[in-house]
DNA sequence: GAAGAAGAGACAATCGATTTCCGTGGGGGT
DNA sequence: ACCCCCACGGAAATCGATTGTCTCTTCTTC
């Protein structure tokens, strides 16, 4: 009744050979010569009994199971399906495929499924995840299991990273806002646990910094996820103060909107009131209101890549090279503007 | 060098016992007693060496693998990572794990990928693709492998299945419009080769007829896939009519905007000159440009009910409802409002 | 015609778990 | 004193593949 699945001894018997026959003719390995009228009475058995090998036995006996395991932080933010798609797109055209957790930026989960991956064999991972604990890295290089970094850089390392040139990308998203004239721009930073919210912040600072600008803590507000809540949340520590900003630098989209939100509802009318960039470029960001300006990122194009880069690296080919910062856009749209004391401050600024 | 994983076999070397006695231990069966102090040993050797068991070998040897394979036609479709999430999230919840393929849309990309599910013994499949071929179905019956389909209803069946209802959701829809004073309803379908877009256009002409409306084929235009291109490209064939309509449904959020932004590229003020309504409410509907008006469904919730329900269905569990049809919401924003014309309209039907 | 080579496949070990079936030693019942 | 049973845990089969080795033919070649 329960159909019991074919195995490569059922497709044997039905071609009239032994198990391991039937092995190397579907695996085609030209080690041994067999007979090409075998051949095609085991190809023929093994498609009349549909036969499908166990990837389970393969992968036990083979110690390799052609599957990459993926942790991302969080699959509603529109960042991610897109650095998906491109991962899981380049992993299935080399024969891998993807097993994805989402860690809802979770240590514990992240942990969890850390586990998980392991116990699964997978040949290697891919960490989209920000807040990846040192400790569990640590670990990854000691037990030599290939892992590579998407979007979110480790210390100075010899791992192999895949992320978005966050100080080119910055620097041109402050660089906009101040030519557009803005003096005062508040900055909501992600979460300083992770390594891209430190790498965006710092390159935001350095940016003002080298515009002698004021980078001072009332103009820094630091958002607890990388969520439109939290943007939200942030950004009244920025314009509830007594001397807002002009401009609002998010470390990225959905903070961005979020303050967007806040704006609006507090009667700040974008841009006219309140110039706001992000960061990423999701999708559908021209659809917003206002059309969002942000830094673009190659989404896809980073999880291809750094599927490629875990894949040579787990098949021992040769890496030329280990760290990959891909150049990034600023899309400039509907949400900056001249500030409206620009004329003023421009003049101010001249004569000092 | 390369640290070979440590196997049950270690275990039990390091705590004096036999393997078998190992894997008891470990899994709590509570058949066979056991001494505590040996239990203490196993457990003590199990952590000291960072044991974790193959799921490979378990799997080979229980058949079965606590996973579950999860179609998607297309993940940067904002819907579905909210799906994913509470698929994702009810499973690691009951031990389960995903793993997540995206189909493209392809009947290719969608069968291969069902042969690396089967061949990885996934204990159950959950299928968002919207385009199944009913022969798979019938494969999936045949074989008696779990499934459950999930926003795609097959056609009257006894499968497990999740989806919106989308007859309530489609008909709240237009009725909006219709109270609005819209009479000239375009519709922009999804393409009939999926099963959610024949839901959804036959609930939509329903509801037109039911209210004495034109649904002219010169008012239904088929999209070509969900996307945001494919609205836009369909929204042409309305828009540039002679007598084009004054409200459009999109069959889905992509859709719409797809159709908005045609409709401003012509000149149309949203919601003006044109009402537009969607279906899905993907997140950040409401920061669109105009906030979208759009009918609401428990996407998370549908991820979390298809996963349960599967699951229950993987462990023989009775199942009270094979199909779920959940509640949806219409969402009214800014894309929708009385038409121009609405007067002079009401007045003539009242006259009638 | 015999030795050797080569061709075609069968055999069996192995991967790392789980589980059924036994074996042993001790205690209790009659 | 005999038997039975229970507690404890070892042995071995099994899941379904892959691959190194062995065997058996058949064909060369001198």
């Amino acid at each position: 009744m329960a159909s019991r699945r074919v195995t490569i001894t059922d497709v044997a018997k039905a071609a009239n050979v032994h198990a391991s026959t039937v092995s190397r003719v579907l695996n085609g390995r030209a080690e041994l010569s067999l007979l090409p009228e075998t051949r095609e009475r085991v190809i023929a058995a093994a498609t009349r009994l549909g036969y499908r090998p166990s990837a389970l036995a393969r992968g036990l006996r083979l110690r390799r199971t052609y599957t990459l395991g993926m942790l991302v932080p969080d699959i509603t933010n529109p960042v991610f399906p897109s650095i998906i798609k491109g991962a899981e797109g380049a992993a299935h055209a080399r024969g891998y495929h993807l097993i994805l957790c989402n860690t809802d930026d979770s240590f514990e989960r992240e942990a969890s499924y850390l586990r998980v991956l392991r116990e699964w064999r997978v040949d290697g991972i891919l960490i989209a995840s920000s807040s990846t604990a040192d400790s569990t890295l640590a670990e990854l290089r000691r037990e030599k299991s290939p892992f590579v970094l998407l979007n979110s850089a480790s210390r100075p390392s010899d791992d192999l990273t895949v992320v978005p040139d966050n100080r080119q990308g910055v620097s041109a998203a402050l660089e906009h806002l101040i030519e557009l004239g803005h003096r005062r721009i508040g900055l909501i930073a992600a979460p300083q646990t992770t390594t891209v919210g430190q790498a965006r912040l710092l390159a935001a600072r350095a940016t003002l910094r080298r515009h002698h600008l004021a980078h001072e803590d009332a103009l820094v507000s630091v958002a607890d996820s990388f969520s439109e809540a939290s943007g939200y949340r942030a950004a009244r520590r920025l314009l509830l103060d007594v001397e807002p900003p002009t401009a609002i630098f998010g470390a990225n989209d959905l903070i961005a909107l979020g303050a967007i939100r806040l704006a609006r509802e507090i009667g700040l009318a974008i841009p006219r009131d309140l110039s706001v960039v992000g960061f990423n470029d999701i999708p559908q960001s021209e659809l917003f209101d206002p059309p969002l300006t942000t830094v673009h990122i190659p989404q896809e194009e980073m999880g291809v890549l750094a599927a490629a880069l875990l894949i040579d690296q787990i098949e021992g080919r040769h890496i030329a090279q280990r760290q990959l910062a891909l150049e990034t856009q600023l899309m400039v749209r509907g949400s900056t503007a001249v500030p409206l004391t620009a004329t003023t401050t421009t003049t101010a600024m001249k004569s000092a």
